[in-house]
DNA sequence: TCGTATGTGAAACTGAGTGTCACGCTAACC
DNA sequence: GGTTAGCGTGACACTCAGTTTCACATACGA
């Protein structure tokens, strides 16, 4: 077992490095911008190798982008919790709890972050584009729930409509520099569209 | 008027190289992969510099994407058409009859830049940050609609899940090689989501 | 005929991302 | 204790997208 370990104390090292690499690239796209940070930058304020930076993060919107990985794991596995006779729209709200704890734990730090994302076309179109990754496993999620093999069409709409609540929401609470509340916010985005 | 005569001629014939230019190029990226295919490469295609290419569209992914734009412009007017009792949700599901008029017209041809697009990671990204930058006049519109200045957060929901209704009808579509009935997949998905 | 607009080509440049190789450290093995 | 294998790191070269600049050429208006 001294290799599984081993392996388990050199994993927690790396993630270590990355959050610390991921939070001095934070600061320094807040203060100089996105775009104006070379890889370059990031390494030399990191004080790493341009290589070595690019190993943690494959690339440079990834260093902010980083902090979703996994989201879709654990929504989908929220998705699974819930209770076989709820509604899909609503197991659908109450998984995206999942990811609106997030908001709760560190308001502050979050706003910053979708700020950014949201400042910046670049890390607004990744972000995007992860999002949409997620909508499979969500969609079979709900397919499992139902105890089919493929999601139904209207499973797939369901799922990422759910996503674009979210992205409503978030963009409403990120305009109200986080004053309102993101839940009720959440909850108003999902009652305006009455799916089964 | 001359002056107004010389420019429109002009902007005729810059549209017919920019259109002659997308057939070299989407015939190149079907051929070979998107990825494997260079700036320099389709230059030397269509017979004319990196420069000029690259003048024509800003990026190589334009190339494939410039016949979406002005979607958003027009599926706003269709929706500002709509009657005004009409319910939020039907308007948009007409309003989209104007993408879908597209896909009738040249059904092969649709059928197959869909299948380009969906199966390149990085003409899909794109494809996904231009249809989101057209939520904003489609809640708008719906918004004038209704009569007021800003659209609420239920306006932009339903727009944002109209556009996810139409992308899981079009990958429905395209998983079924064009067979299925694309005007019946939207309504199907449309209805999935009763909103009002 | 003489500017002047605009479209094009050539080329240099920046910066992201990839691939390769050599070095150094640490940990297992003899 | 010395050796070896594996892994993280840095250095470097490379490809390619996209930007910018400059020069030329053509065509149109004064």
């Amino acid at each position: 077992m001294t290799g599984a370990a081993r392996t388990n104390t050199r994993d927690i090292a790396r993630a270590a490095v990355r959050a610390e690499l991921a939070q001095v690239a934070f600061e320094l796209f807040r203060r100089e911008g996105f775009d104006k940070v070379t890889l370059d930058d990031l390494a030399a304020a990191a004080g790493v190798s341009r290589s070595t930076f690019l190993r943690y993060f494959g690339t440079k919107e990834d260093a902010v982008l980083g902090a979703f990985d996994g989201h879709d794991r654990r929504v989908a596995d929220a998705l699974r919790a819930r209770p076989a006779g709820e509604d899909e729209w609503t197991a659908l709200r109450r998984a995206l709890d999942t990811v609106i704890e997030r908001y709760h734990v560190d308001p502050a730090g979050s706003l910053e972050t979708t700020r950014l994302v949201r400042d910046t076309p670049a890390l607004c179109a990744r972000h995007l584009e992860k999002q949409y990754s997620w909508r499979p496993a969500l969609s079979e999620a709900l397919a499992g729930r139902a105890g089919a093999e493929r999601p139904t069409l209207a499973q797939s709409v369901r799922a990422a409509a759910a996503l674009d609540c979210l992205n409503v929401a978030l963009d409403h609470w990120l305009a109200s520099d986080g004053h309102q509340d993101l839940v009720a916010l959440l909850d108003e985005a999902f009652a305006s569209l009455a799916a089964g």
